[in-house]
RNA sequence: GUUGGUGUACUCAAGUGGUUAAGAGGGCAGACUGCAAAUCUGUCAUCGUGAGUUCAAAUCUCACCACCAACUCCA
């Protein structure tokens, strides 16, 4: 039997701002959309964090069982630099100030993003399209908003009417605003605009001679606007509704509030029934941003060139510092912070090791069924991974003791032990064992040979000798650590 | 200004009405050790402030203070 069907999935509805129940539309399926990255610059940590945090729902949902389809898109145009729809796209201003083609700058960090995902143990999503790829699906689309008059075209640009659709729609019902704020509280746009209201987004962009990125249209030769390939792209592949649609707290308004806007438009109906947020990363107490400069980059985290931290740290341990956090608060990092969640994690990984070496017992002195039980409720309330780390630690407490011969465990729950670990740090908070990634080499039997050694001299209580061997392996990076059993060593 | 959110120990961070307020890091004490390290055990918070609702609140309500975010491109 499928694990979905005996664990009941909650998931925060940032529409409804509330835990509700998990059901996709139908059995045993998910579709699920996030709004990827803009390709004009290196995705920072900030941005990562998004994406892994739907990397774990992914691989839960994958473990529960269920078939997803999980949809992430590439924006590669389109991206305005301003609200007033006035700005340049953000592809082609990166090009013009690199004086590189617009699609050697969507080539570059397009190749950028993937090699950080990948270095990062990502699973690649189902399908990765992009805006440039889907130019006549939003072509279509636009044209239906018009026909139903829920848009208008001014100069060979197309404009949503927010006015019109807010008359029988609420523009503004999952950020929590209502139209007559956001007129009352407009801040002063300067330059002059085809818009009837300030509030309206462009559809469709008529582009200017100088420019490069444009494709023919009805109305002209031009460039789609942001929201709408989102609504291409998600209801393309999932459909007209669909089960999950994810993205940064900060997408929620305008974008996502317009990607309803244009689907509800386009097909009549609310098209995503669980919307997800996660919540923002914080560098030095400010919002990790491009625009800002406050962002560190992922590769820099791995190589250690960088002036926030204090030395490189490794892929993995940045994964397990975003899982003790839930992804809907709002994260603090710092060097300090990621030390703790290293020390902590290569505690974990020393345990999973240690497990091997474990004998079973007749019977269990520990209660692994119930163990196991709270590993799931917490990441079936709402991927709590911060408390299902909290049980990882128990189990790392039971590891050591039953090493220790305090406590003992049967044969079954061993195995159920071995396996409900493996699954969650592995395969569900996507963690790899980096920590002890060395292969078995003739240094091993060197080690070796130096720990007989010491043992022999100690067995003479020449303390000098053993303590010298001790001292000068550690200061080659081999920790030596004396147990019940005889000494053991581990390498970083 | 409008909207949304946050404020829990030295640090990071769970917990959203009810036994002793998770977990990690860190500190202290003890066990083990020749001494360390590792490991184990114990210990270190009444939850921003003030009031209210309730038999019962970190958890609900109100006010206030502080901080963050969105309202302009942003994961």
């Amino acid at each position: 039997m499928e694990l979905y069907k005996e664990n009941q999935l909650k998931i925060y509805n940032s529409l409804t701002k509330s835990k509700e129940l998990f059901k996709p539309l139908k059995d045993g399926y998910v579709g699920m959309y996030v709004c990827g990255p803009t390709v004009y610059s290196n995705a920072h940590l900030g941005n990562l964090r998004t994406f892994m945090f739907f990397d774990v729902a992914f691989r839960y949902f994958l473990h529960l069982g269920y078939k997803v389809r999980y949809v992430r898109n590439i924006t590669d145009v389109g991206h305005l630099e301003n609200d007033a729809d006035e700005g340049e796209d953000r592809i082609a201003k990166k090009a013009r100030l690199e004086q590189i083609e617009p699609m050697e700058v969507v080539q570059k960090y397009t190749v950028d993003f993937h090699n950080v995902l990948s270095q990062y143990n990502f699973l690649p999503p189902s399908i990765e399209p992009t805006a440039t790829g889907h130019i006549v699906e939003q072509i279509e689309m636009i044209k239906i908003i018009l026909d139903k008059g829920f848009a208008y075209e001014v100069n060979g640009s197309v404009y949503f009417d927010v006015l019109e659709y807010n008359k029988t729609n609420h523009y503004g019902i999952l950020s929590g605003r209502n139209i007559e704020d956001s007129i009352n509280n407009t801040r002063d746009l300067d330059g002059q605009s085809d818009k009837k209201n300030p509030q309206d987004f462009a559809l469709w962009k008529k582009a200017e001679d100088k420019h490069i990125m444009r494709w023919p249209s009805p109305w002209s030769d031009g460039f789609p606007g942001w929201h709408i390939e989102c609504s291409v792209m998600s209801t393309k592949y999932l459909g007209e509704q669909f089960d999950i649609h994810g993205g940064g707290i900060d997408l929620k308004f305008p974008h996502h509030e317009c990607e309803i806007a244009q689907c509800k438009t386009w097909s009549g109906k609310d098209p995503v029934n669980y919307w997800i947020h996660t919540n923002m990363l914080l560098l030095n107490g400010q919002k990790m941003a491009k625009s800002t400069g406050n962002f560190i980059l992922p590769g820099e985290i791995l190589t250690g060139k960088n002036t926030i931290l204090s030395k490189a740290f490794s892929a993995s341990v940045v994964r397990f510092f975003n899982m003790q956090a839930n992804y809907r608060s709002v994260l603090d990092f710092s060097s300090k912070a990621l030390e703790a969640s290293e020390k902590g994690y290569i505690k974990l990984m020393d345990a999973i090791k240690n497990l091997d070496q474990i004998t079973p017992s007749k019977s269990s002195s520990i209660d692994v069924p119930s163990w196991r039980k709270k590993c799931y409720d917490a990441m079936n309330d709402d991927f709590n991974t911060p408390v299902l780390i909290s049980h990882l630690f128990e189990s790392v407490k039971c590891i050591n003791q039953l090493k220790e011969g305090k406590e003992q465990i049967s044969p079954d729950d061993l195995s159920v032990l071995k396996t409900t670990i493996n699954a969650f740090v592995y395969d569900v908070l996507g963690l790899l064992n980096d920590v002890k990634e060395e292969e078995p080499s003739k240094a091993d039997g060197a080690i070796e040979l130096l720990i007989k050694l010491r043992k022999e001299a100690r067995d003479q209580k020449n303390w000098a000798l053993s303590d010298q061997i001790r001292d000068e392996l550690a200061a080659l990076g081999v920790q030596l650590k004396d147990g019940r059993d005889g000494t053991t060593y581990t390498t970083n």
